[in-house]
DNA sequence: CCGAGTCGTTTACATCTGTAATCGATGTAT
DNA sequence: ATACATCGATTACAGATGTAAACGACTCGG
């Protein structure tokens, strides 16, 4: 279940998260812009397979993909480790770095400045 | 120069961020902890230097080590890597993961705060 | 001088990752 | 029936990574 989730893996599991079940063909195709080829593809969903990561439901001669972990919890897992691996686990630097580099647009800012609002009561 | 830098040689490069320069005797004894070997330190710092991420300056018959690289510019690096591949290159998202699993304590609440003040003017 | 320690370098090796080709089974169109 | 398309499974293979042992050169205490 805890596995990590390689970045190419992670690609083919925001496929799924976006829509599912899919066939392995279908995954293919929303990956066009990656350039992998179909066996590609299968790979990369058998391991995410293997390690748990989906389901599969037969259909017939396929199967039928779908996840079986939720994209918030992983995302929150990574996020605590890059913050703890280059902060110390302090997320305020983090955001300065992305301010610094010019990455947070206004519409950004608002959205943090909200959220933090809402953390303060 | 820019070649990724792998989480075991991270901790290699924090020894050496925070003092330098240092031997490899020297970074392997501040990387107890790990329970690393001495020889397991060497490759590392080996891999870290033909990748360019240090320097080294002969001591007799001994190498001295000290960073080549800002910790500041990878750290932004890794960290915009991280907010574009799991939030779409919003980092709000992130900020409310860390917060819905209780990361975040006042005090860094306080200190985002101050930060979005400053960014808003 | 000699053995013990210390250096960086070379070699090792399993696992993970990216990227597939190939294979055997099966379904399908003719 | 036969050739072809398609499926998942098996195998491949190079580069990165974690973790180190072995090696040859050198130095230092006796």
């Amino acid at each position: 279940m805890s596995e990590r989730i390689s970045e190419a893996e992670w690609q083919v599991m925001e496929v799924l998260w976006t829509q599912h079940p899919l066939t392995a063909q279908d995954v293919a195709a929303r990956l066009q812009t990656t350039g992998w080829g179909l066996t590609t593809v299968k790979t990369l969903l058998s391991r995410l397979a293997a390690k748990g990561a989906l389901t599969t439901t037969e259909d017939g001669r396929r199967y039928l993909y779908a996840p079986a972990v939720d994209r918030a919890a992983i995302a929150a897992g990574e996020s605590r480790r890059l913050v703890d691996r280059l902060f110390g686990g302090r997320p305020a630097p983090l955001v300065a770095h992305l301010a610094e580099r010019g990455e947070l647009s206004p519409a950004d800012i608002a959205e943090l400045e909200a959220l933090i609002r809402e953390l303060k009561q």
